[in-house]
DNA sequence: TAATTTTGACAATTTGCATTGTCAATGTAT
DNA sequence: ATACATTGACAATGCAAATTGTCAAAATTA
């Protein structure tokens, strides 16, 4: 319904070229620190230390992931469901049916937990949107529908996340100095890689786009938010809309305020 | 710098009355709150209960006052400071120069000083916002540029602001459920206000300017966060001019997807 | 000045949770 | 079947902060 005001903002399309596309949006990956750290305790049967049975089948490494990942599934239900300070080790131990020693033969405390369960969540949804956004190039309107339509399904599909990802990830970031506040910021980074892409021209306005992304981000972030907290009581695509909006808007406004000289 | 483009942006001042304009943008405003409850310890001596005598000038009532003050001082200094949870009753007591009987006296936890802090500090920022705002009606420009100077300057000013309303402020959304999910959301409110003005036509869209509403405001409060924590690094002007350009943005964008009838 | 209230410093208790430890039950290898 | 690794339930301990209590010094009234 909006697409006659809308072809107008596909002219720089010709710049959009996919392999440009790919390299710079990806570039933006974390470095994977979400597997268990190297353990002093390998099966390496040093000393006298105990040899390291077969149970149920799986070795001691693999019952030991194993009993990692219901943590990080049964954190990511505790965390996403409560919020981070409402949760305590014990609840974690309940919900994934371990005892608390299993706990800490993973993790050192609360807060680890909750970084991994965080990286996580951030990556799963940073490749699908990437994905999206890139499947959908040079068509801008469709780029950015995607890319909104990618976050917007996967926060309905999962209340969690959103949870974890947008509220008491700003708590962690406090918790965990910047190790997180890095990867709070990779949205904005992403963001920013697009539009540096869609305005290709801009390179004197380096520190004016990175703020644009971080804006269109909280936009974007602050409706989705809304939309979680009310239980999705607006129809997607309306939300999707009143958040394309805002890239449209900001795309001719910005074409206005630095024509390209094709267009001056 | 940017006049030639902005020129357009005002056709419908007119349709800006500056009578509708504070009520609409003041109907926003919280019912007092902030204020001590109604004690059941007045000087009223019933029983044996002890006279209450005037200490240093001040009645019962004007001390504990006074007491409360400076424990909400030195609570927006402390949270302000080193954020809500790293901070104790002692501390703040410490930073009051007062004992923690006298915390007590007046909040029964720390979440509930927390919470008389931030809604102070919501009030006053919306207060200065919204006068801004209407000093400068019907310039739809200068009224925008008004809004976000005043709270970016508020934010430089006092950084303690800034942690509290825009970090710590999601935590305390869960520890006191919806009485500050409200005043979370009056910011929106009161943005939709601002919009339902400037687009006078468009009875029908409720839903969707709500939604508009709630995505400028997180694009502003984002840029507002990144630049309180990189220390004001990016100049005033260039974060105002990143900020005004979603509204402007949006106020374009909008306005071709709803004609009015003028300008069909 | 004497009687009494108010205050400030700080000790005592309570609470909630993290973290570690014990032990019996269960599964595994020989 | 025997010996021992592995697990789960839960008790024991530790700890930091909240909350309450004590008491003597300072201020106030008469």
């Amino acid at each position: 319904m909006t697409s006659k005001a809308l072809k107008q903002l596909t002219p720089t399309s010709d710049s959009l070229d996919q392999k440009q596309l790919e390299t710079t949006l990806e570039q933006s990956a974390t470095p994977d620190e979400s597997k268990p750290k190297g353990k002093d305790n390998a099966n390496n049967s040093n000393k006298k230390t105990t040899p390291s049975r077969q149970f149920k089948g799986m070795s001691l490494e693999q019952r030991q992931n194993m009993r990692r990942e219901k943590l990080i599934e049964a954190g990511l239900q505790a965390y996403g469901t409560h919020g981070f300070f409402s949760v305590t080790v014990k609840d974690i131990c309940k919900e994934a049916k371990l005892t608390e020693r299993y706990f800490y033969e993973s993790f050192k405390r609360s807060e680890e937990l909750f970084k991994v369960v965080y990286l996580k969540l951030i990556d799963d949804l940073q490749l699908k949107i990437v994905e999206a956004v890139m499947q959908h190039s040079p068509d801008l309107k469709q780029m950015i529908t995607a890319g909104l339509s990618a976050l917007l399904n996967n926060l309905r599909d999962d209340p969690r996340t959103a949870r974890i990802l947008f509220v008491d990830a700003v708590l962690v970031h406090e918790l965990h100095g910047d190790t997180i506040h890095e990867s709070h910021t990779r949205f904005d980074q992403t963001i920013f890689n697009f539009l540096n892409i869609v305005f290709p021209d801009q390179q004197e306005n380096k520190s004016q786009i990175s703020l644009i992304a971080s804006g269109l981000n909280g936009y974007v972030v602050h409706i989705a938010m809304r939309w979680v907290l009310s239980n999705f009581k607006q129809p997607f695509e309306q939300v999707l809309e009143a958040c394309s909006l805002a890239y449209l808007g900001i795309y001719q406004q910005f074409n206005h305020l630095h024509p390209t000289k094709s267009e001056s």
